[in-house]
DNA sequence: TAGATTTTTGGTCTATTGACCAGTTTCGTG
DNA sequence: CACGAAACTGGTCAATAGACCAAAAATCTA
């Protein structure tokens, strides 16, 4: 780390690597980049997401990154500008494979009781499936928080995951609409807010059961939102 | 830091500060403790949480903490074992300040319905009052998460916050019914999730407009689960 | 106030950290 | 196959980290 930077902890230079117009983990991301070095640079990846299972942001360090993936240090520099370049590409990674689950969990849905239903369990799913890389997940939301040059990172993260809530409800209403439109938005924002809270609870004080009742209550607060912002006019089957 | 402990990061010495069942900052945590000391000790934790909102966990040395705290750097380790001791004895002292707010927030109110919208309107003044705080809280939370010998600090201080939830909503109910109470138990996760998750969007993706009309929406979604749970007899008057 | 105890000081020690580079190997391609 | 570029190696370096300690100062107690 040099001297004070402006930014404390965070990426201080300006990232070469990832740019908020186009995602670091997309194919041609550099110039020219042989098969060897995408190889190698997904082994960093995932070698850096295993290490920070392992030992969280506070702990890691390049040395037991390139331990994990099995390269070896100087290769890691070469793929990456910095360490915080690198923690920042596996955000990104890690956003990726976020609304996939999502998108197939709605798949098929019948109208929006069904679909919020369905979008609940599958993000309940997606973070219940490992809680370790949800708690890396926050944490290096949380340090791309701290530092100016990644900020953007965040918050692309959570309008993205939004959206994708927003589009999948959007099937079963009338997406002309500007006011529906808004209100869909409003009702995306509170499903997960509701369900990020509900991942915070279990990782804080892990009780699976409770977990899984808290997002039935969720699901149908929901619904019942649903309703109350005109989404939805038939009346509560359950 | 020492060779590779058993936990990575966290604290991993027994710790002699703090223990499950006494309050790190409870008056006399230790034998002997001169006025001085106490002041100190002030001193140091109110310096490393300013030092944690400047720099973040990820930044945080004990150099800079004694520099804000503006305290010897050897005096630090003569008050607190360790920087871990220290970070969670910080975690430990914003739990304190937390449900403060909610308490005075919610005094007064006339029925459920009050309740809630006071309880939830308290929470949110109180995390919108200072965010770089709360990106402090969640940090140190997730912080505790990663060392065995702390979880049960970021657990507790969950428990604790649903437990002063549940309280505030006790008082609008019939609180000798079990299943009455069961309920409000489930209320108050709910309302606690929500809240937690709105603030995490606002961390995240900044718009206060937006976290505004969300909190109002929580409120009105979970008085309504508040009636579905049979807490609330009469009609909303919304 | 005198003596004992608590608290502070400032300097030091060792390990580890992120970064860097010159030289070597591997790879892709014409 | 041969050449240039891409990719990797292993070692090094300055900076910084947390911890520690002996001596000095401040504080408390009898």
């Amino acid at each position: 780390m040099k001297n004070p930077p402006e930014t404390p902890s965070g990426a201080d230079a300006p990232n070469a690597e990832i740019s908020p117009d186009k995602p670091a983990t997309a194919p041609g991301a550099r110039p020219r980049m042989g098969r060897k070095a995408r190889e190698t640079r997904e082994k960093l990846l995932t070698g850096a997401l295993a290490a920070l299972c392992a030992e969280g942001v506070t702990g890691i360090t390049t040395r037991k990154i390139a331990e994990f993936a099995q390269v070896n240090l100087g290769t890691l520099h070469y793929h990456f500008e910095s360490k915080d370049a690198l923690l920042l590409a596996v955000l990104d990674y890690l956003g990726a494979n976020m609304d996939r689950s999502l998108r197939m969990g709605v798949a098929g849905s019948r109208n929006l009781d069904e679909c919020i239903g369905r979008a609940l369990l599958a993000d309940w799913r997606h973070a219940e499936d490992d809680l370790t890389i949800q708690i890396v997940q926050y944490e290096l939301t949380l340090y791309a928080l701290r530092s100016a040059d990644a900020r953007w990172m965040a918050r692309r993260q959570y309008n993205d995951y939004i959206r994708a809530h927003v589009d999948a409800f959007a099937l079963h209403v009338d997406a002309e609409d500007p006011e529906t439109m808004r209100n869909v938005e409003r009702l995306a924002q509170l499903v997960m807010a509701g369900i990020d809270g509900i991942i915070l609870q279990e990782l804080a004080s892990p009780d699976m059961a409770r977990s899984r009742v808290s997002v039935d209550d969720l699901i149908h607060a929901m619904r019942a939102d649903a309703r109350k912002l005109g989404l939805i006019q038939t009346p509560d089957a359950t």
